[in-house]
DNA sequence: ATATGAAGCGTTATGATATAACGTAAACAC
DNA sequence: GTGTTTACGTTATATCATAACGCTTCATAT
């Protein structure tokens, strides 16, 4: 459906580590990951991230200055609508989200005060079910 | 009404400075400000900036790594309510606003989900009307 | 085939944001 | 006046992010 370009070796590197962990990660901790297969600096992740996440494969967490994989079953192809995500503070899961009634109130405000609205951040942070109990 | 505890000097010197300024500031900008007023490290801006959020007078602004001084009209004492921001990406302004349709939203997916809710992030980027034009 | 232009890469250096760990001093409760 | 709490000052360091440079690779227009 979506032709995707390729990914080069870097990103697909740095890809598989985001899906490969339990939670967001920073860069630095990517960095760490992928010593072995040959990262030395931090530019090398920097630059992956900025690739994939132009690409919507991965997600920037503004509140925790880390990065997540994408959790697949949406497409987002545009950047336009807004991802939510629910962070638990416990296990450090993180529930990617979108809620249309959400999108649609920030339309709303924005409509009011005629504030032409690009990127938006909401991240909730918390106990998911399993850590709450 | 709210009994707050009075601020300490340190405290009041970060507070008049975000006070005074046109939009959010980095804690090393207010360290610069503050150095005629004797500051000299960073830790007494980021012990200041704790306690002035903690008491709901300062809100940091995550997608800038940044604070700003609390708009007066609303009181959000006791931390529970979200606050939202847009900001606006040419002047650098930044509208503060709480709109109970979200705080309901909010709630009814924290609801289906079994998610405790903490803090929440609402930050909207984009353009204000002023500079849209 | 070859110039050329775009995108990615590796490296070094540096900038920007934030906290750890230590000891001291002031404020307060009892 | 002793013990506790809170803030403070200082040094050092951790963490997050980008600037600037030159090289390689690869598609493609000529």
């Amino acid at each position: 459906m979506t032709d995707q370009p390729a990914l080069t070796r870097n990103q697909q590197l740095v890809f598989g580590a985001l899906e490969g962990a339990e939670g967001p990660l920073g860069a630095y901790r990517i960095l760490e990951e992928l010593r072995p297969a040959g990262f030395r600096a931090p530019l090398q992740v920097y630059r992956a991230l900025d690739r994939l996440v132009e690409l919507g494969l991965v997600h920037r967490i503004e509140s925790l200055n880390a990065f997540v994989a994408c959790s697949a079953g949406h497409h987002h192809g545009h950047g336009e609508e807004t991802v939510a995500f629910a962070i638990c503070e416990a296990c450090g899961h993180v529930t990617e989200f979108v809620d249309t009634e959400f999108e649609r109130r920030l339309g709303v405000w924005c409509g009011r005060h005629a504030f032409r609205r690009g990127r938006t951040t909401l991240e909730i942070r918390g106990l998911c079910e399993g850590c709450a109990a």
